[in-house]
DNA sequence: TGGAATAATGATAACCGTTATCAATATGGC
DNA sequence: GCCATATTGATAACGGTTATCATTATTCCA
């Protein structure tokens, strides 16, 4: 789930969400940038610090954190939140929505969409009630590499 | 998803994990087990802590979340984890598998299934090769009371 | 039935990912 | 350059969960 920033209950001088919300450029946040674009997705939050201290090696964790917030609240990032409870982070904008297979062996992620349970899950929705905001489906199970290898 | 503990791993002295697998019985493990199937499902451990101190007032935080681990390794229990973090228990064993529906303004839980969607489900991860171990399906928007009250 | 063996328990420390705090530093408009 | 303030790094704090360990409860069998 996409963590959103509620500006309005922004306090005056608290940080800025980011550049496209009028707060300073910051090497470090280009920097956080540049992982998630140019790395793998799906990466964490400890995952994405030791990329960014290859390109500025003072980085700290919380400056991590920060951006990814930052980044997650002006819509350049996604974040969602798997099984294990550890923050994944990946890429949007251009990104459409997609939903994860999930190796249970070797950890891999896969994206995947079908049209059809997105439209399924509107009409499960409906016949709730419900008014959808946002979902997650994620599958578990051996990829197709692993699969082999039992 | 549920915790599966790997009987093949324990050592030797470890608490056994359940009634079922031929641990002592104990008045503690029963509360959690009537609060589970007394009380309204989708609680969390400290909810769960709190209704079963009604019975046993000594009872332990810790023990709660034995109990649970215990109860989940035999089947009795499933744990599922939403986008906030924290862990929630329903019983198991007897009912079948459904997804949930979270209203984002009150956090009410709807049980749902659509037979359709699991088949496609199915589909999608035979299409890139997955063996389905299992799976998570939530949708998050407001429920119909939370949507009325707009 | 009384111990011995050992499983279960409660208190609490530890853990781990994440967030808050705060003094120091970097940035941008003038 | 100067000032206001946004950003930063170190680190403490947080919250849910797990590990530790001494004490207590349960089971089994002599
Ligand atoms: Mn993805
Ligand atoms: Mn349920
Ligand atoms: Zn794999
Ligand atoms: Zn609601």
């Amino acid at each position: 789930m996409i963590t959103v920033i509620n500006m309005a209950k922004r306090k005056p001088g608290s940080p800025k969400i980011c550049d496209c919300q009028g707060a300073r450029k910051s090497r470090r946040r280009e920097a956080v940038v540049e992982v998630l674009s140019s790395g793998p997705g799906h990466l964490n939050a400890e995952q994405i610090h030791k990329a960014a201290q290859k390109r500025l090696p003072g980085i700290g964790i919380a400056t991590v954190y920060r951006a990814l917030k930052c980044l997650c609240g002006c819509g350049k990032v996604s974040e969602f939140i798997p099984a294990d409870g550890v923050a994944r982070y990946e890429p949007a904008g251009s990104r459409a929505h997609h939903d994860h297979l999930i190796c249970t062996a070797c950890g891999c992620f896969t994206e995947a969409v079908d049209p059809e349970i997105e439209r399924l899950q509107e009409r499960l929705a409906a016949k709730h009630g419900y008014k959808i905001s946002s979902h997650r489906l994620e599958i578990y199970g051996l990829c197709p590499c692993c699969s082999k290898k039992v």
